[in-house]
DNA sequence: AGTTCATTCGATATAATTATTGAATGTGAA
DNA sequence: TTCACATTCAATAATTATATCGAATGAACT
């Protein structure tokens, strides 16, 4: 038959707990679960920022659905999906930081944008917050514009990693630059931190993302609506 | 070839992180994790407790192992595993609450021991705490004998629910009862609620079980070396 | 040495997941 | 209606997960 096989009542409830682990057990997953923690997104613009075919990714997000990962709603032809809760974002930091404490791998990572281990030590969201209050630093958001425009630390500047170089000049240096991107592993990050370090500045990155930030219940600026692409947009 | 494609460091670490994720994506191994997390406990002894044969719960562990869930050492002829770390626990913690947000089956399979929305309210650990503390509950570990015996809360009396109804008389029926067993929805304690309340008795749960108690940094209550079957014994 | 027993390994069969196509659905606009 | 377009569906093939069985390993005991 077609159904699910009978069980007990404790049986069923681990097969529920296993489909939402399931459900996150897959690296694109995981990856368009980073990008939705940045705003909601339709299927094209997900698909575009992976880089994976459409229909590929509207599977994937139809069984994150399926688990209660995500939720959509149609907006004319786009159908956008945004995160279900904050404890999914919760989910995927608890199971980072398992990862983080077995993996080697992941330190790997890491070391391979910092030559010395010390000075790699982020700034945490109190720190920053504090410091930004006092005027002492410049904040830096590596992401693409379209992801800042969403929502960003109140007073960031927008500096799309791959336009780093070009608006360089423009960055004062006699203050601390703090940069941050998608969430604490997001590489981009890392790589704004390694080149502004290489030219002289004093850099550092801030402990995790714009996600984290909001989801901390600090104030989160936006870009009010106008020449950037609305949600459900191309 | 046999070992992995190339892949950027971004994608690397979603690898590493989903790996985490699919290694608590099966029922049968998070219900492993719960067992585990009572205490260090051998293959053979973990197969009797779930009903599987031992080689498919020595495969599910190994699986585990390699995504640094848990930690195995040689004790004679067995070997024990245990949880690597709190943060898998932890991990466990953040995908029921997801799962409890989605899933309507998590509330049915709740609703199927109380009649009743009202009173199946649990008890958090730390009202819990400071009514012990005033000696106002009884508070009864309905788990069995031997994951009793490597730590409970201190006071707590062991009613196995297979002996519940001869252990009945024993309780005083002048106090609350509080029943708790290994995490927040095991089902035992929900069982024992019930029964308790269908005898008279005034019951509720603990909001969740020994483990998070323990994970909370709380006084644990310890049998001291005796009958009881040592780690790794049969 | 030989036996016992807990655990792991290997091989097998079955099932589930995943990526990839192209066709189908449903919406908004001409 | 017809078209363009975003998304989903259906079918396929390749990969991976899972359960099971008997054989192999490795430690303790006689």
């Amino acid at each position: 038959m077609v159904g699910m096989s009978i069980r007990n009542p404790k049986q069923s409830l681990y097969v529920q707990f296993a489909a939402v682990a399931k459900a996150l057990g897959n690296p694109q997953r995981l990856e368009l679960v980073e990008h939705l923690a940045q705003g909601p997104r339709s299927v094209d613009a997900l698909a575009t920022k992976l880089g994976l075919p459409i229909a590929n990714v509207s599977q994937h997000l139809q069984a994150m659905r399926r688990a209660g990962l995500v939720t959509s709603d149609r907006n004319g032809k786009f159908i956008n999906y945004r995160l279900a809760d904050d404890s999914v974002l919760a989910a995927f930091a608890a199971i980072r930081v398992v990862a983080e404490h077995h993996s080697a791998e992941v330190e790997r990572v890491v070391r391979g944008w910092f030559d010395r281990h010390d000075d790699m030590e982020p700034v945490t969201r109190d720190e920053l917050a504090s410091r930004m209050k006092e005027g002492l630093v410049t904040v830096i958001d590596v992401r693409p514009a379209d992801e800042f425009a969403l929502g960003h630390l109140p007073g960031a500047i927008n500096v799309p990693l791959s336009e780093l170089g070009s608006l360089l000049p423009d960055l004062r240096t006699d203050r601390e630059i703090v940069a941050y991107c998608r969430g604490p592993w997001c590489v981009m990050s890392f790589e704004a931190v390694a080149e502004l370090r290489k030219r002289g500045f004093s850099a550092r990155r801030l402990e995790d993302g714009l996600p984290e930030w909001r989801a901390a219940g600090m104030a989160v600026e936006q870009v009010l609506r106008g020449d950037t692409a609305a949600v459900g947009g191309p």
